[in-house]
DNA sequence: CTAACATATGAACAATCAATCATATGTTTG
DNA sequence: CAAACATATGATTGATTGTTCATATGTTAG
């Protein structure tokens, strides 16, 4: 098979080996799940937010609170989940715990998101 | 002020033209919400597998149901989801509708996103 | 027109999540 | 040691979300 023909939806509408190429270069399901997670993390204005504000230095949690206008506890719990996700990474010093962006993905991949909403 | 002194959170940890930089260069609210919310979109392992799906072929709803294992129902709820996000346009042909990626921002974004995961 | 089919939509429910409040941990100062 | 401070954590709660089931819309074939 796989000449040209599209079968409606009987059962497949595409040709055979586009469904092949398919299931062929799809990753495995738990790099799928993991990816999906990482977006999950840039997918809160709050967290966002934070990540533009380490942007330009790195800050400690008060600073980012007061900056943002948020509250201290919610910060370090946003923390938490962009350090889970290895977007950002803390430097302690003495009580106080800078924070800053753990790599360049992070950047790129706001740039990316960026570029899309402005369109 | 702004002289090179690290005053502890009585207010701020660091130099004002640094927080005079990150508020000047933070976007305004909106966008960070939209941001977010584009992200939010790539932040479910369904949503991802329709999007990896696609990057092969167009594909049409039932197609790519029967591709990964899922409902009609479940699909087109997704579906919409990424069609409103603009990541996925549809093309109608008779009463099949058939799906594939709205530009390459979504090839560029996941493949960033790969990027991070695999490290 | 009617039956069959592909897709879309709406309501309902369980699961997930972000903010809040209260409190714990850990560090510095006196 | 005790008080003050910066941060982290745990429980609770209101809101959001993905799936399912039932049904509606719209298209094609007979």
């Amino acid at each position: 098979m796989d000449s040209g023909e599209i079968e409606r939806c009987g059962f497949l509408c595409v040709h055979e080996h586009t469904v092949a190429k398919v299931l062929e270069q799809m990753p495995e399901d738990e790099k799928l799940y993991d990816l999906a997670e990482l977006f999950k993390v840039f997918g809160d204005s709050t967290r966002i937010k934070i990540l533009y504000a380490l942007f330009e230095a790195e800050l400690c949690v008060c600073d980012i609170a007061q900056l943002l206008g948020l509250t201290q506890s919610a910060v370090s719990h946003q923390l938490r989940v962009l350090k889970t996700g290895r977007l950002v990474k803390p430097r302690k010093d003495g009580k106080t715990v800078f924070y800053s962006l753990a790599d360049d993905h992070v950047r790129t991949l706001i740039a990316q998101g960026m570029e899309h909403i402005n369109e």
